[in-house]
DNA sequence: ACTGAAGTATAGCCAAGGCTAAAAAAAATG
DNA sequence: CATTTTTTTTAGCCTTGGCTATACTTCAGT
């Protein structure tokens, strides 16, 4: 019998790896948002990072708690959540990301207040290869545009 | 005391938004499959659409049972799975969306490949208005390459 | 018609990410 | 400095969407 074909199939490598992407969209989008308390604000209060990612206080505790626990941010009882370097770094990789997304959207016509919602879901699924083509893109768009 | 302001910010209804789009993602994924596999192969089995979706049986079955209960899809104890009218809609609208995701990916320079892959996990969070754009778009490219 | 293989369903486990309600700590106020 | 208010944590619940192992049907080949 000829090794009846285990290998996964073509398509289910992209849901495999969409799935993968959607595990990481919550963390990427609370490194983001603390790195944004911090800079606005001086520091990132559970509280605040609640209401700014529209959940109850526990759910926010909940996630810093993996936060924690993959290294991206450390925090003391009662007292404010910093970033690792970790954290820090993968923060700047999203907010850049982030503003690339949004850019792009605009520049194939979507409407800014669109973008910025539909964005928010989509960076996550947003890999470098089209990181760097979107970025191309709009660096193209630039140089049109000034002649 | 002015009401203080527990209005919900304007950040955390795009968070808001991009977690009701993902609540969505899965069924569309599945109502998609199963419309493939009923045009390709002539029926929707529970084997097919776990490999398809690259997941164990248990775990389709499990989404099948959600189906059925949001109206999407029937089937009948050790038979196939067949969409409703308003599965077969939603196949059919989630299918266009897919296709134009990855043409705009392609058209701003994504690679066909990685447009596939990415596409997946994007479609989700493109909302009517952006696509919308995206068509315009590319029907643009299409009147702008033929000149 | 039997029987073994293939396909399907069920039971029961897990982690993530939501929630509310209650307890505990810190901060603000008189 | 005592008390009240705010903030944070903890406990405990739920659904989704993964998994494995086991039981049950259906189907095909003899
Ligand atoms: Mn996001
Ligand atoms: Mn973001
Ligand atoms: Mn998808
Ligand atoms: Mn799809």
């Amino acid at each position: 019998m000829p090794e009846t074909s285990s290998r996964p199939s073509k398509q289910s490598v992209r849901f495999i790896r969409a799935r993968e992407a959607q595990a990481c969209a919550v963390m990427e989008d609370y490194v983001e948002m603390i790195g944004d308390l911090i800079r606005d604000l001086g520091e990132a209060r559970t509280a605040d990072i609640a209401e700014r990612m529209g959940v109850a206080h526990p759910t926010a505790t909940k996630a810093i708690t993996r936060l924690k626990r993959e290294g991206l941010a450390v925090s003391r009882p009662y007292r404010g959540v910093f970033l690792t370097d970790e954290g820090e770094a993968l923060a700047n990789r999203v907010r850049a990301r982030h503003r690339s997304v949004v850019e792009l959207l605009v520049a194939v016509g979507v409407p800014r207040e669109t973008a910025e919602l539909d964005a928010e879901g989509i960076e996550h699924h947003v890999s470098d290869r089209s990181l760097e083509a979107f970025n191309k893109f709009l660096a193209n768009e630039a140089k049109e545009g000034k002649d």
